[in-house]
DNA sequence: GTGCCCCCTCTAGTTACTAGAGGATCAAGT
DNA sequence: ACTTGATCCTCTAGTAACTAGAGGGGGCAC
């Protein structure tokens, strides 16, 4: 009775199914029971686990910090620090990652809105992209 | 007396000196001249090539891109309309990067605050990461 | 029994580089 | 002239996290 194939998971958690065999394969996610015709059957931890993955991947972790949080998840009796030590580092990546996209944004906005739309020989796009000192933001 | 070597170049542009070798391999810089050493020696264009693509690459325009844009710097007598057109398109690009990431930026932000740093059972980071429910933010 | 969809494995492709092996060449100092 | 260290050469493989495709087997409905 109890048991999903590698499709009804791959619905269940919202994550492709090469994906599912691509995680087994890194050993993300374990080795599975298989029926008699080698097809992979699931059980519900298959399918809690894969959903962990799913949403911490939409946050952004690598997988080897998932590899770190799902260690925690399966061990409740230890400490967390360790899982907060992450997300933290994370969200001071991602505040990194939006301050420099901020600063493209702002030149990118330039180059476009002085852009004369006539002729390559006088377009904004082209000459602040040939000459860095007309932009005025510096790079990381 | 012109000339330049790939390490002098790498300098010059501030891009290292494989990353050239692949921009020539890929086509993006062109095949330079040799010595008799058959080593490759570069002139100011290179120079001039080497620094759009960097500044373009910093600004996050992917190679395809960067190939066209070099393609109308290349011709100062063509209308600039599809500069404009890969510029803003790119814009829109790094506006909806930006909006992604400040949607995660909460949800992160969340849940480290309500980390009580005490065992993994109780832990606020995984159970959010455990429960997509819980996350009041909808991913795309 | 015959479609049709799902499953299997395995390989290769994606992006934009980066790292390393193994060897040749150059420029400077003694 | 010799040596030393930096720089150059080619070629292969590795990175992250999948995605796509080839080529074939299995299961269920009509």
């Amino acid at each position: 009775m109890p048991g999903i194939s590698i499709g009804r998971l791959a619905k269940a958690a919202d994550v492709k199914v090469p994906t599912i065999r691509f995680y087994e394969q890194i050993g993300l996610m374990p080795t599975p029971d298989r029926t008699d015709s080698d097809q992979r059957v699931y059980g519900d931890a298959a399918v809690r686990r894969l959903r962990f993955i799913r949403h911490a991947r939409q946050l952004g972790f690598d997988i080897k910090d998932i590899e770190a949080l799902l260690g925690l998840a399966d061990h409740p009796d230890m400490p967390c620090g360790e899982a907060d030590r992450i997300a933290q580092s994370h969200l001071t990546a991602v505040d990194e990652k939006i301050a420099q996209l901020t600063r493209l944004r702002e030149e990118l906005s330039r180059m476009t809105e002085n852009c004369s739309l006539g002729l390559a020989a006088d377009c904004k796009v082209i000459e602040v992209l040939s000459d860095h000192g007309l932009c005025r933001q510096e790079h990381q």
